[in-house]
DNA sequence: TTTGTAAGTAAGTAATCACTCACAAAATGG
DNA sequence: CCATTTTGTGAGTGATTACTTACTTACAAA
């Protein structure tokens, strides 16, 4: 069956969501716990406001006002999925591992192909959180907010530190790096859309797509740096 | 004021996304242009599931009935709206005016950049549409239909023929040149996000931009072309 | 055993949802 | 002028919405 592989891992990934979760607000009551994944199943299915509380409920094998037992309402429940799996999940492990690793990359093509590779494997894992943050940023602006500052500055800050490294442009022009960290963010971006919404069925390799996309942009950048001089 | 700004341009946008439309369905019945232009920026500001029948009627000071006067329902009206669109006002002009100029382009930077520059003031035209399509793509199959086969494919074909044209690759390797593409239209996507959506409000230099993402994007593809001989 | 608290729910609530119908007004064509 | 079609609407429809209330059960500490 084409999506049922896919139908499997958003399963497992919900699991894993659930007790990611759980790691952040100590152990969750079972009906909660499961109320937690069927929610995040639906988001990532049909979008936010396409959800019902009542299909949660259902999906959940719980009754509807158990939801509101455990959340004060439909968004809480959304944000209250999304804000500690990108604050406990996301960045302590982005922090502590990455940046040793990152730190001992010799060059700017080494150091995407890794980055992109590890980041790819976490989407991959968390695709349904993937789906939910990518389909109600631009129109859940408390959810864009908690993205934005749990998520996109700190990459962003640990992406402009390694690129100065890296590089080794003097003097260095903020505002250039910048743009290339948007460049590398939204090739990065394009392709887990690809990936994971647009043509999920497809088998990818992941590596022999990385390593052109990281030879594309490392190349790129440092001819951009060069020619400036 | 800040956002005034960006709600008037809204404004206009919606006046030109209903004249866009009238060139393809014929002159339309004055509360039936009224809808279109209301349906447009309520689901921009809003998204499709969240925004009402009953909204929409009230933003276009019409009866809620006149919408299935005209629109056998909701889903058909968000799909009446962006399928002409697309057919009868990117399309065209895609095909003949830009495939002219593309043409007489001489290298990969320039068609880049003059590429970029020309869809992005596009976007910037029909802002409301491009945040629609942004926000319904993942979770609303029938509009990932109609933009998949008749705004993806299309791009994509031309795409293909001038990276093949510009880079003088033999042999010339498809599943490379899908990737390439892939990665310019993600750094352009990105793009946007940022321009349209995430930072409406700031001052954005579209030149500036444009020439480091067609320097690295060109550069970038060249060098990985020249290192794989 | 008593007491307090957290977990869970059946049965509601009023409001809102997309959509229909019967009918009037206006435009259109002869 | 009449006949027909198009455009528009007020007043509904039943279904569904997010959420509440009053209540029971489970369980742990005193």
């Amino acid at each position: 069956m084409g999506t049922a592989g896919i139908t499997d891992e958003n399963l497992r990934a919900a699991e894993l969501i659930a007790t990611a979760l759980e790691k952040a607000e100590g152990k969750l009551p079972p009906k909660k716990r499961n109320l937690v994944q069927a929610a995040v199943l639906c988001f990532a299915e049909q979008g936010f406001a396409a959800t019902s509380t009542r299909q949660i409920a259902e999906r959940a094998g719980v009754a509807e006002a158990t939801i509101f037992r455990h959340f004060k309402n439909k968004q809480e429940l959304l944000e209250r999925l999304v804000t500690p799996l990108l604050d406990n999940l996301v960045l302590p492990e982005l922090n502590a591992q990455a940046q040793e690793i990152l730190d001992q990359m010799p060059d700017l093509r080494s150091m995407l192909r890794w980055m992109m590779l590890n980041r790819i494997e976490h989407a991959v894992r968390f695709r349904p959180l993937v789906r939910i943050l990518l389909q109600e940023f631009p129109v859940n602006s408390g959810l864009r907010d908690v993205v934005q500052e749990h998520l996109a500055i700190p990459v962003a800050r640990i992406a402009m530190s390694q690129l100065e490294r890296l590089t080794g442009a003097t003097p260095w022009d903020e505002a250039e790096a910048v743009r290339f960290v948007r460049i590398v963010a939204s090739t990065l971006l394009g392709y887990l859309i690809n990936r994971l919404i647009i043509d999920a069925e497809r088998q990818w390799d992941d590596a022999t797509e990385v390593e052109v996309m990281a030879s594309v942009l490392a190349d790129g950048i440092m001819g951009a740096l060069a020619c400036r001089k």
